[in-house]
DNA sequence: GCAAAACCTCAAGATTTTCTCAAGTTCGGA
DNA sequence: TCCGAACTTGAGAAAATCTTGAGGTTTTGC
């Protein structure tokens, strides 16, 4: 199911949960130390690390800097109860996820299922993909060649209306329908005005688009280039 | 009823416990080594374990050490009359109770019934983590950064609700429909107040916010930074 | 090439939404 | 019953957003 990583310096442990995983379909592999583990999580870029607190080489919030550096897999922190809160302040550190020892294989399994899953998009996003244009609906994030837009309510949903319909020209009184609430006429120099907002939040002009399109005389149509 | 892993070397006991158990209605398997106890631990997960200490192959405190490295099911020692402090001092290392031998399988039985009664640990927590942040709706905790946050009932509901779909924006009429229960309209400022005293108790403010983001015109979601 | 129509953009004013404080009100337990 | 925590409500201020008017630019039709 999973490629997992397993940082812990105790050999039995080592050896059991590798055991008990491996029952369970994952690939699991395992290192005694931190320096092995940041190689091997370079060589093998594992789907999961599960790192024991408490190693003898490093320090865990190092070596989790350390990691973040090069990686972005996904980790959960192992540690003994008494560390605690060490343990939950290594969160905002870049760790994912925490479970206390003693732990079960059960809950260990319940965990990286969890951690995996926050990851993978999600089986229904609406997301709308337009070249380098991204626009999720659900986030209502819009981003552009990666970096996040800044956009209005309406904004957002008038670009979203022509992500979704990508291609086709859409008249005024279609947006004013759909992202105002007026199906009637009225066609306002409020679209021209949004539509004018975007490109510039866009980085392009009427005149030299690059994915808001004016059709003359019918509409706008986004598409790339 | 249970399923219970009895490891004990004396393949004579061994086998009487076992039968009486499993005449009982327990589902009984038995090791005569800490090793194979701990394989067959991991493997089948007992509800309870019945550990003999003096073991040949490992000092039982020291095997409780590594049982509870690995999983969290109940363990009843069963010692020897001259060994009886050395059991009761088994207590906190993670044993949950103890029996001397020679035991009648009535005592043994009660001692079952009572560890599993004490606490059957959850088979799974709905804990919700999203960077420092984590929300436990069955202890109904939560902490920012390791320390406890003191939430009043609505505060907690709203925090989780955002948290278990954090990401995405969630509009106030969803909050009112899911943590008060009025689905209908009631746009009030209820919510916002609420909103505000959590953004207060998690160190941030609507201006500078860490984890609660308002998205002007739609709602608010939960995101790190 | 010319005029009309359509379109674009700017900037100021209007509107809506949100935030927070403070003052009630309710509810449950001592 | 009384007290206190929790919740609700109201109101004003602050943000953010939306709309509108005016003027300039591009396109279309002739």
């Amino acid at each position: 199911m999973a490629r997992i990583l397993l940082v812990e310096d105790d050999s039995e442990i080592r050896r059991l949960v590798t055991a008990s995983l491996a029952g369970r379909g994952h690939d699991v592999e395992s290192t005694a130390t931190a320096l092995d583990g940041l190689r091997e999580i370079v060589a093998t870029s594992p789907d999961v690390v599960i790192l024991d607190l408490g190693l003898p080489d490093l320090d865990g919030r190092e070596l989790l800097r350390m990691l973040r550096a090069v990686s972005q897999v996904p980790v959960i922190v192992a540690t003994a109860r008494d560390q605690d809160s060490s343990a939950i302040s290594l969160l905002d550190s870049g760790a994912d996820d925490y479970i206390v020892k003693p732990y079960s294989v059960d809950h260990l399994e319940a965990r990286i299922r969890a951690v995996l899953r926050r990851g993978a998009p999600p089986d229904d996003d609406r997301r709308r993909v337009v070249g380098g244009l991204v626009i999720d609906p659900d986030s209502r994030e819009a981003r552009l060649d990666g970096s996040l837009l800044d956009l209005s309510p309406k904004e957002f949903d008038l670009l979203f209306l022509l992500a979704d319909r990508s291609g086709q020209v859409i008249s005024k009184r279609e947006m004013m329908a759909q992202v105002w609430r007026e199906p009637y006429g009225g066609a306002d120099r409020t679209v021209d005005v949004h539509l004018s907002t975007l490109r510039k939040k866009l980085g392009e002009t009427a005149s030299a688009p690059r994915y808001l399109h004016t059709v003359h005389g019918v509409g706008v149509k986004l598409v790339e280039s």
